[in-house]
DNA sequence: AAAAAAATATGTTATAGAGCACAAAGGTAG
DNA sequence: CTACCTTTGTGCTCTATAACATATTTTTTT
């Protein structure tokens, strides 16, 4: 916990979309509940079952949504990048968690109580729009990810993935490398399909100079042509 | 449109959850856009790519959800029952819809404008909340499906099929017989198998008595054993 | 009532991708 | 430096399920 390290101003643009919305008085009780927990690589954030206490907003670092399948078999369901929020679904469905969460790499990630965004929300409509806006985001990319996942081929689903994590994490600075390294487990996990399928196709596009690998590091070569293979599946 | 044949409290009735949380002044906004249109069976409501424009409540009949895939394959994403809400989502995320809806069976569905509803949600706090639950509800039945879909086998996705068919529409008078009469197209399209394999394996679980059929008319006869297999994928 | 179309049923074949085994390389710990 | 563990890479086999073909039955249309 470092929230008494950081000034009002710093915890604002931590987190603009759900600050912004607030009155000076709703801004007091949030700085009185405003935590922060680091974590470290791999670590686990939180797991199936469990109950959510917390929102959290990803400050920095990037975080894995899973679900452990049939047989051990874990999917990635989403990926948030920084100055994102997660950790509230199941609150609001008045569930526990059907999802669990791991830090991809060190997170930094703030932590407010569920109770206390729940009174925000009673008296502060623009905000309720907040997260009826994310949800629904959220919900139709989860409708979209359902078909490609059950109806695409192996090097549509891979090729997806990839389009997917540069859409999500961007480029680096040579404008071509993915700026997350993946291990192929992962990659598998993402795109539903078993690692030794996902190292296969994975060097099957760098065969097809579709892209270039360097251990973890894939740097996207063609994209026009990922995204073909992407869109007929 | 059969507006004028409702009185208030019929309409009241017909749509609790978005007209509980409601000042009077805001009943009175809802009652002008107040309109309600007629499907026949199997009649398209809204289709994928479209500009949604309006909230719609079913008020009787049964909806399904779908998004067409690779290859003219369909899969049926979710299903609704009367007095829920659908067709909402694409406007709060600011786009088209990316998936279509069709009716079932003669269906009776309210439709508000979305503009109507936005304005109510910026004065409303509490109305915001039913969205929000609503969305967070589909959500995590929609994460959950992803991994069912992808992960479990034949067997297994259609006996959850059942099961949840079971769940939504419930059962006829005598206790056992699903109260919706689906082909064996949609059952195969909301269980991720061809129709072949729908057939073939609805006709093993008949054989193995789990189940018994007459024509489009499904008896739970061991709805234990359908859990088991529907659990263990 | 006859004809056409759609839905259901069943057998056969073909294949995408899982599952497994093993080898090589890279990382980590003692 | 050596030993051990994890990750990556590759080949082979096997199976679940799609794809196809063909009846048969039911529904719809004329």
């Amino acid at each position: 916990m470092v929230k008494k390290e950081m000034t009002e101003q710093e915890i604002a643009e931590s987190i603009p979309d759900l600050w912004q919305p607030l009155t000076p008085e709703q801004k007091e009780i949030l700085i009185q509940d405003f935590t922060i927990q680091k974590y470290k690589k791999n670590e686990t954030i939180y797991c199936e079952g469990e109950t959510p206490m917390h929102l959290m907003c990803l400050l920095s670092g990037k975080v894995k949504i899973f679900k452990e399948g049939v047989g051990g078999r874990s999917q990635i369901i989403r990926v948030i990048k920084d100055k994102e929020y997660f950790a509230y679904r199941a609150y609001f469905a008045n569930g526990n968690f059907v999802t669990a969460a791991a830090a991809f790499e060190p997170c930094t990630i703030c932590h407010i109580p569920m109770p206390t965004i729940m009174k925000l929300l009673k008296e502060n409509a623009e905000l309720g729009l907040f997260f009826i806006r994310q949800l629904s985001i959220d919900l139709g990319i989860s409708d979209e990810r359902t078909v490609n996942l059950t109806q695409k081929h192996i090097r549509g689903r891979l090729a997806e993935s990839l389009l997917f994590l540069k859409d999500t994490y961007g480029l680096e600075e040579d404008g071509s490398t993915l700026s997350i390294y993946l291990s192929r487990e992962d990659l598998a996990n993402l795109s539903n399909m078993t690692t030794s399928n996902a190292i296969r196709t994975l060097s099957n596009f760098a065969t097809e100079k579709l892209i270039a690998i360097d251990g973890r590091k894939i740097k996207i070569i063609d994209e026009e042509k990922i995204k073909k293979i992407s869109k007929i599946g």
